[in-house]
DNA sequence: TGCACTTACGTTACCGGTAAACCTAACTTG
DNA sequence: CAAGTTAGGTTTACCGGTAACGTAAGTGCA
C-alpha cells in the first residue's frame, strides 16, 4: 500500500553520513582499531592493555565527546546501581527541604543518584510513585514516614530493594529505618515547660491530610503534663494547613476559649510564629503573661528578634544518615535496622 | 590456584531453585505457554491476541507481580523516554522548592520521572551533574539559570537532548527558556515607588556566591530611578547570605550612613522582613517614616501582621510552564524558544 | 474452489556495555 | 628446550524489552 511506502520513506530519511546518536565504545573501537572489550577496560581502569592503546582510546574517548550510556551498564548488571528513589510528602517543606539537601550531598558524594517523588501525603500517590521507581530497578528507595500501603510494602519486600524509611521512627520497619519520636518530642517539651513553671499549657494544632506525627507530639506532651499532676487544660485542631496564619487566628479562638493560659505548645514553629504576632498585636508579653513553644526549628525562628523555643530536627544531618545507612545497605555491609537521631530542644526567649 | 577456586565457591552459593531477580516477560511467557512478545503486546496493550490469551497473561502478570524493566525498554529505546533531569541551585530554598513542586506535578502527570541535582551555585558542580545526568539519556533537562560552564553546554548541545533554562529569562537560549526579567522586576518596583512619592531609594542587597540575579534587579531599579531624576541615594551589598538577619543588620548600616532614606528595596523578602523587624526595634514607623519593599513573594511575607510590599513569582506556575514547554519540545511540538512568565508587584502595607 | 485478507500468534535481531572464556605471541624458568 | 606464565588482547553470550518481519489457520467473497 502507498501509505505504508510513504511511511517507510520517512523513517529512512536519516542521512547516511550522520551521527544517529551519542558516541559508543563501538565508535571509539572502530576507530582506534581496538575490541569494544578493550576500550571498556581502558576507560574503567582495569588492567590488561598497554599505555599506548590506552593513551589512544581516551584520546579518541575525549576526542567524541564519549559518554557511557548508564543506561546499558544498569541493564547488563540487572539493576540502576547507581540510582537512588526518595519519596517525601511535600517539596515545598522547607524541613523537606533540608532533608533532601543532605540526602543529596551524601548520595551524590557516594556516587548516587536521586530520583525525587512526592506523594502529596497521599498514600495511593506514594504507591504509585513506587510503582514507578521499582520500574527502575534502583539501588535504594527512601521513603518518609513509616506508614505505607499494603501494595508498597510488598512492593518493595518482594522486589529486594534495601529500603530507608525516614523521618518518624518505626521498630519494625520494612528493610531500615532512621528517624526520631515524636511522641518523645512532646514529653521532652512538657518536662521543660513544667521545669519553667508554667502549669496551665494548651496545645494548638492542624492537620493537613494525614500528618499524623503532630498527634503523636500532642500524645507525649499530654502525657507527661498529666503524669506530673498538670494536665492538658486545652486542646485545638485546626482543620487548616499549619501555616502562620492558622497560629495566628487558631491562638485567638484558643484564648476566647481559656484566658488564663500560661503556655501553648504550637504544632510547629510556623504556627508558633503566628501566634507570637497575634500576642504581639494583643499587647501580651510573651514569656512573661504566656509562653510560646513550637517544632521543628525553622531557620526564621532562630533569628526573630526573640528566639522561639523549639525542638530542632536535624534535618540535614537526618538526611546524610538515611543516605549512609542505605548505602551501607546496598553495599552488604552490616547496618542497625533502626537508627534513632537526636531532636534537640532549643531554650529560646518564649518561654 | 585455591584463591580461585574459593570465589567460584562463594558466588555458585545462588540456590538453584531460587528466584534470581524480579519476574520478566520471559517468565510470564513460559507460564502462560506464549512467546515473550505476545506477552509485551498484551501489556502494553496492542492488538493481535486473543481475548483468551490476555486473560491468562495479565493473570500470570498479577501474581506474580510483575514491574517492567524501564530500564530494558529505555535501553531499548536508546534513551530513557520518561526520565526528567532538573538542576536547582539550592534544595533548601523554599522558592525552589515551590519550583520543584509545580515541575512534579505537571511532569508526574504526564507520565515522566524526575532525578533532580543540586549545583549549590556552583558551574563545576552543575556541569559534574550534567554529565551523569545525561549518561542516564533522558528525555530533557531543565537546568535553573542562564549561565552555564562551556562544557554543560557543549554536552547539552551535542547530545541533541531538549533543554529548559528556567528562573531567569535569557534571550539565547542553549534550546528553551522558561522565567522572568529580573531587571524588569527591579524596574516595575522603582516606577511603583515613584508614583507612591519615593524619592530616597536605597537598595539592601547579599550575594551568596554566584548569585548574580539580584544585581539585575538592582540595576533595573537604579536605571528607573535615574531616568525619573530621583537616584538612588544608597547601596549596600553585604558579603553575607540573604537572610533575616542580613535584612536586620544591614539596615542598621545603611541607616547610619544615610539617615534619611524613605524607601529600602530588599535583596529578597526575607532581608525585608529583617529590614522590618529593625524598625520596629528602633521605632521607626513603616510605611510612614520609611517604605520597606523585597523580593520574591516568602508565603511568611504576605501574613505578616503588616503585608510586605513585594513582587510574587509565580513559582509553581513556573516549574508548571517549564515542564509543559520540556514536554512538547520532546513530543516535537512546536514550540517557542523564550517564555516569559509574569510576575506580580503586590501592594502590601509597607510602602 | 481458490485467492486475498485478517487474526493471532512466533522468530529474529538489536540496543550498549560487561562478564567470562578464549586466544596468541613473547618471555621465563627449571 | 619444553612447559608454564604473562601481557595484551579478541570473541561470545547475555541483560529484558521491542521493532520488524514471518507464518499458519481461519474467513469472506467472486
Amino acid at each position: 500500500m502507498s501509505s505504508k511506502k510513504d511511511i517507510d520513506n520517512n523513517f529512512a530519511a536519516i542521512e547516511p553520513g550522520e551521527r544517529r546518536g551519542a558516541p559508543g565504545l563501538s565508535d571509539i573501537a572502530r576507530l582506534t582499531g581496538v575490541s569494544k572489550m578493550t576500550v571498556s577496560r581502558v576507560l574503567r581502569g582495569g588492567t590488561g592493555f598497554s599505555e599506548e592503546t590506552a593513551q589512544r582510546v581516551l584520546s579518541e574517548a575525549r576526542r567524541l565527546g564519549y559518554v557511557p550510556s548508564r543506561l546499558a551498564s544498569a541493564f547488563a548488571a540487572d539493576r540502576a546501581s547507581t540510582l537512588v528513589g526518595v519519596c517525601v510528602p511535600r517539596l515545598t517543606s522547607g524541613l523537606f527541604g533540608n532533608v533532601l539537601d543532605g540526602l543529596d550531598r551524601a548520595l551524590s558524594r557516594l556516587g548516587f543518584q536521586m530520583m525525587i517523588g512526592c506523594s502529596n501525603h497521599s498514600q495511593p500517590e506514594e504507591e504509585e510513585w513506587v510503582r514507578h521507581i521499582v520500574s527502575w530497578r534502583p539501588a535504594g528507595v527512601i521513603l518518609a514516614g513509616r506508614s505505607h500501603s499494603i501494595g508498597t510494602v510488598q512492593m518493595l519486600s518482594t522486589s529486594g530493594i534495601p529500603v530507608v524509611e525516614m523521618w518518624d521512627l518505626t521498630t519494625s520497619p520494612i528493610d531500615l529505618s532512621v528517624g526520631f519520636s515524636h511522641y518523645d518530642c512532646g514529653v521532652e517539651m512538657a518536662r521543660f515547660a513544667l521545669q519553667k513553671g508554667r502549669r496551665r499549657a494548651a496545645y494548638l494544632g492542624a492537620h493537613s491530610r494525614s500528618d499524623v506525627m503532630g498527634q503523636s507530639r500532642l500524645e507525649g506532651f499530654a502525657a507527661a503534663l498529666e503524669e506530673a499532676g498538670h494536665p492538658l487544660v486545652e486542646t485545638e485542631i485546626l482543620e487548616d494547613a499549619p501555616s502562620f496564619y492558622a497560629g495566628f487566628y487558631g491562638l485567638e479562638i484558643l484564648l476566647a476559649r481559656q484566658p488564663a493560659l500560661d503556655l501553648v505548645y504550637f504544632h510547629n514553629d510556623e504556627m508558633a510564629i503566628g501566634g507570637l504576632a497575634f500576642c504581639q498585636s494583643r499587647g501580651l508579653r510573651v514569656p512573661e503573661d504566656i509562653g510560646i513553644v513550637g517544632w521543628g526549628g525553622m531557620e526564621a525562628a532562630s533569628i526573630l528578634p526573640k528566639r522561639l523555643t523549639t525542638t530542632v530536627v536535624p534535618t540535614t544531618g537526618l538526611g546524610k544518615q538515611a543516605a549512609q545507612a542505605l548505602v551501607a545497605r546496598i553495599r552488604g555491609e552490616p547496618t542497625r535496622r533502626v537508627i534513632a537521631v537526636r531532636t534537640k530542644l532549643i531554650e529560646g526567649e518564649t518561654i
